[in-house]
DNA sequence: AAATAAATTTAGGCATAACTAAATTATATC
DNA sequence: GATATAATTTAGTTATGCCTAAATTTATTT
């Protein structure tokens, strides 16, 4: 069985290559807050447990082994951030940290039995995907709100779910993923956002900004 | 913050000096599965922690804050079996060995939650009392079935939780906690015991009724 | 009281997974 | 293309928590 460490290890390279493309030692130790000589020796471990393709000095990818088990603890952690929130109430912003630690203890079987209590979701309670029990994940092609132009109509699709007080003040505006929302005005100069929410004009910061995803939506009278 | 190692320690010297009393090196390492050597190592560990009392060969004793600990854990353990059992649906032989990973890891927030939800229940679905939010735990005086004459009426308090095929067993009979029945007839020799449970006969054997505790009722006509 | 048996402790090792510090390789600049 | 800078790897250390084997202490028996 694969220790908790090597499992963070190998959700965070899944995670990295998604956004980035090449996963280097340094950018893996910065992304699970450890030094990069530990990255490394991890690393080595995962390549003998052949869940890893890995040459020093050439970066990370993982194995179809590897991103299996990723998708699996990725899975679980999105499951129990959706089942915190809405069979027990945990807010929003503290279901990640708690999900943190569970996500490598439960079975298949409670997996399961919340799949099914919760109807089996697509996504968690941040707008993140949850690859199915086959490890299929539904891609969206949301943008960061910072593409936005005036007068464009959207509906928030995902924020970034690790910094909880971030997400404690998205939460204030309201801006949960299914919340639709008109850009009213874009400062110029890297300025903030004002946005229109059912009839509420509300001001967002470029760098609160960065961490929203959103869906265009082409009619605004259709939202 | 403590190791999960270290908290099964506290919780297992816990449950020893309940029964017992004295609690060796020797049985705890029986009982966590250990080498004795190993268990020595953890107490010293503890020791200096002040978690526990300790004099070489002269066994441990918890102290204030280690059975504070110990508690806790117990508390963890017998929420969480009882919140998989009612809200998710595991089955009764499932939860102890599912709980007993969970425990070391959710929050105070979560407990809280699952304790709210569960109603502030005193009993987990083996019929062991849940310590309360201070640690206080309601002590029942249950004997076990074995000591049970031909006539008695009872009803089932609390059954062993460690062993699944055992539970699955027990469960056949339906001998949940809170099931009443009356003693038909004791076999002698140490024999098994043949038992009345709504209108059905049923034989159960010595080595399964000693893990079968039960409150004794006076009068049967009242059950 | 001495000898034997049983329990416990000490001593030394191993695996995991982190760390620091030094050496190496790669990349960027002149 | 040589050199400076940055990234990465190797080597050696630490802390957990387990192990085995040997030494010690306690308990029992004769």
């Amino acid at each position: 069985m694969l220790t908790h460490a090597a499992e963070d290890y190998l959700k965070s390279i899944y995670k990295l290559q998604e956004k980035g493309g090449k996963v280097s030692t340094g950018i893996l130790a910065e992304y699970l807050d450890v030094k990069p000589a530990s990255a490394t020796g991890m690393i080595k471990k995962l390549k003998t447990m052949k869940l890893v393709r890995y040459e020093r000095y050439r970066g990370v990818t993982l194995t179809a082994a590897g991103k299996t088990v990723a998708l699996e603890i990725i899975r679980h952690h999105r499951l129990l951030e959706l089942y915190l929130f809405k069979a027990l109430g945990v807010p929003w912003d503290g279901v990640h940290e708690e999900a943190e630690k569970l996500e490598h203890v439960i079975s298949e079987d409670v997996e399961a039995r919340m799949d099914e209590f919760l109807g089996y979701p697509t996504a968690d309670p941040h707008g993140a995907p949850i690859p199915d029990k086959n490890g299929v994940v539904i891609q969206t092609d949301s943008v960061p709100m910072t593409e936005l132009q005036d007068g464009q109509s959207c509906v928030v699709a995902e924020v970034s779910d690790s910094d909880s007080a971030l997400l404690r003040h998205i939460g204030s505006f309201n801006l949960y993923p299914g919340t639709a929302f008109r850009v009213v005005e874009v400062a110029p100069f890297e300025g903030p956002f004002t946005i229109d929410i059912a009839g509420q004009e509300v001001v967002i910061g470029r760098e609160v900004a960065k961490h929203i995803f959103v869906d265009k939506v082409e009619d605004p009278d259709n939202v």
